[in-house]
DNA sequence: TGAATGCTTCGGCCGCGGCCGAAGCATTGG
DNA sequence: CCAATGCTTCGGCCGCGGCCGAAGCATTCA
């Protein structure tokens, strides 16, 4: 064996993802939310004892992080590298083998607009990407995304505050969507615009689901601000 | 439960690296080239008629893909997507707990240089990624990652077609090392620059690793092409 | 303080899946 | 054509790990 450490790793680390019950708690925290031991309980599909120590395993493998808040637990998402890698597996699952794909509503409202650890996801996000780049906002060159002078200017009209956690992350990154097979926003500036549109009401988070719905203002918004027809 | 499809895929995914022996398997095919069934069930660490069944899965969830040259089997990672998801687990896996670590010379030539795929990365990638942007040959904005008018000429010199295969794979990304925890450089230019290295004779692949080595040209080379000394 | 709620720990069951020995195909070479 | 090699299929063993019931803490509220 030439590496023995790193097999190892990859495997335990996947292996952790791997089990159907960890990945529906997993998927149920991508959108960055904290939920609590009982809200994932319902999520795995599996009961109050066996989730406590699916939860366990998690938090020692620092996947999710646990904040107490009196009786209640709660679990939120300990990184974006986390997220970052169920969604490259993600991408794996939709390159696979055509297999059973139920298109329900709720399939095609994730389809659509969904939130993806802190940013939008899904069609709109897609689209808004093509906008802002076809306005010369950003500039999507190959895979890499940049935020232009104008850009700048543009975001800060709409209310984003692109200096403020300075360093810590990346401004602009692009993220391969699952759905839509195409790149859209992540970095500070697709975590800002998301938190903007909630901010706005534009858009609601679901309940139990990471799909996104659009308020009137929200239709009005994005038509009149970024020029996107909703479907 | 919200959406059974995704979350059954991820497990399923997950689940298939998730085993140690398939997962050594994948490590060993993650410097892209192809190895026959024996060679994997070496890497893997269990016996030929195991691997067997291993290498069956993989394929038939389109991990790894098969060609068949007489009596040998030949096997090689399906999809650079397979590889990309690998490396964002081991990005998730270097920010884990600290464990047992040991830094044997193995250890130690990968995180100099080895092969991610169809690229470099290590120490020798992470430096050629910051010369080249110092250089203005690329540049590297938050994440993001572009050649320049000068970078295309640069690199046409150095005996590149980055023209070649075009629209079907992005020029240039950047891809987070896991040794490393910095950027260095997929894509068409990280692929052709590897390749390029390699016709030089200035690197060598490692019999049964990712770890790469250095030629005397290869030493020279790199300090007067790209101005890097090696350790 | 006692009851209700939320979560975890303990103990034991059980089934999935990885593992190998033996046997069965396919290809190559003498 | 037979032996050797490379790989796969079959059958059966076995252990890891997920699962739940019951019980045990911790916190809140009446």
């Amino acid at each position: 064996m030439t590496n023995i450490v790193s097999g190892n790793s990859l495997a335990e680390v996947a292996a952790l993802i791997g089990d159907p019950a960890r990945a529906n708690i997993l998927q149920a925290l991508a959108d960055g939310r904290a939920l609590t031991a009982g809200e994932l309980a319902w999520h795995a599909g599996v009961s109050a004892q066996t989730t406590s120590g699916h939860l366990a395993k998690l938090t020692e493998a620092r996947f999710i992080a646990l904040e107490k808040q009196g009786r209640h637990h709660y679990f939120r998402l300990a990184s974006p590298e986390i997220a970052t890698a169920m969604e490259a597996l993600m991408i794996v699952a939709a390159n696979g083998p055509r297999r059973y794909r139920p298109t329900g509503p709720k399939d095609q409202a994730m389809r659509t607009a969904r939130t993806c650890y802190d940013h939008l996801a899904g069609w709109l996000a897609v689209t808004l990407a093509d906008r802002l780049s076809a306005r010369q906002f950003i500039v999507l060159s190959d895979g890499a995304a940049a935020v232009t002078e104008e850009g700048h200017r543009f975001f800060r009209d709409f209310g984003l505050n692109l200096d403020e956690p300075k360093n810590t992350r990346p401004l602009c990154r692009t993220c391969l969507d699952w759905s839509e097979r195409r790149s859209h926003l992540a970095g500070r500036l697709g975590a800002g615009l998301c938190q903007r549109c909630l901010d706005l009401g534009w858009i609601k988070r679901g309940r139990d689901s990471r799909a996104v719905t659009f308020t009137p203002q929200g239709v009005e918004g994005f038509r009149d601000t970024f020029g996107i027809t909703l479907p």
